[in-house]
DNA sequence: TTCACTGCAAATCATTTGCAAGGCC
DNA sequence: GGCCTTGCAAATGATTTGCAGTGAA
């Protein structure tokens, strides 16, 4: 799907620089943080500020188009991934790898509450980092 | 336990600004901020700077003594519980709470990675922010 | 044309840090 | 006494916001 059909399809309004950020977002699956997208398009000659591209994800969130990953201190990262999946992040390196959930765990959630999202972070070491 | 021994415990030199701390969150299992603490403590007569109340929050979860929640976006949330459990948030009101988690769901770790500590997080409507 | 969106810079908010003074071992 | 911790205030870094100009419908 183009970025212009996933904008139309979240009912978000088009523009070039939310364009931008979308296809960005789409070509890279590596849960960037908001400067790291402005980073990457800058480096691709786009012309978007700073302040858009945090405005832009933030728009992105609300309208549930890319979701945020509380994951790491300090900042937010994002994920246009549409498969539910856990994220792992390494404690040494910091790297953060997708991980595939094969069955739900199952909570005792309290009477009268209900779920919408479920997220799961695992910490650990990658194989770059494991100890000898 | 006392605060003057859960330090001992986990080798944290004693102060009395960091048993002040201790002890709130061990009163206060509300999954406190910083700021929540320092403002909790200052309501108590207590004369802790927030300098200190952030770097020994970040001293404690740095021995492993508190576990900081990433729930919420911007704020970091400590819990000085030692039973592993999941944690709720409200959508709508922001409320957080705890969830006793049944059954560990499986992961699918890719080759080489291993897990130290794996968080779950749901987010959904507490009783009072439910739908009519 | 109209109204939402962008860009810039300034503002904000949580958190961290430098440094001098104080307290624990 | 030596060293670690505190307190204050200033610094930092991520994110947000005000406002004027621009672009999409």
């Amino acid at each position: 799907m183009s970025a212009r059909e996933y904008l139309q399809q979240h009912k978000i309004q088009y523009t070039i620089e939310r364009e931008e950020v979308v296809t960005y977002l789409m070509e890279n699956l590596t849960h960037p943080t908001a400067d790291e997208v402005y980073r990457g398009l800058k480096l691709m000659d786009s012309s978007v500020s700073r302040a858009t591209v945090f405005n832009t994800l933030k728009t992105l969130a609300e309208h549930h188009a890319v979701s945020t990953l509380l994951i790491e201190e300090g900042v937010i990262r994002y994920d246009i991934s549409t498969k539910p999946h856990a994220h792992f992040r390494c404690s040494r390196c910091g790297r953060i790898a997708d991980v595939v959930v094969n069955s739900n765990a199952s909570f005792c959630l309290p009477e009268g509450y209900s779920a919408c999202n479920i997220s799961y972070v695992i910490v650990g070491r990658c194989p770059e980092c494991q100890e000898k």
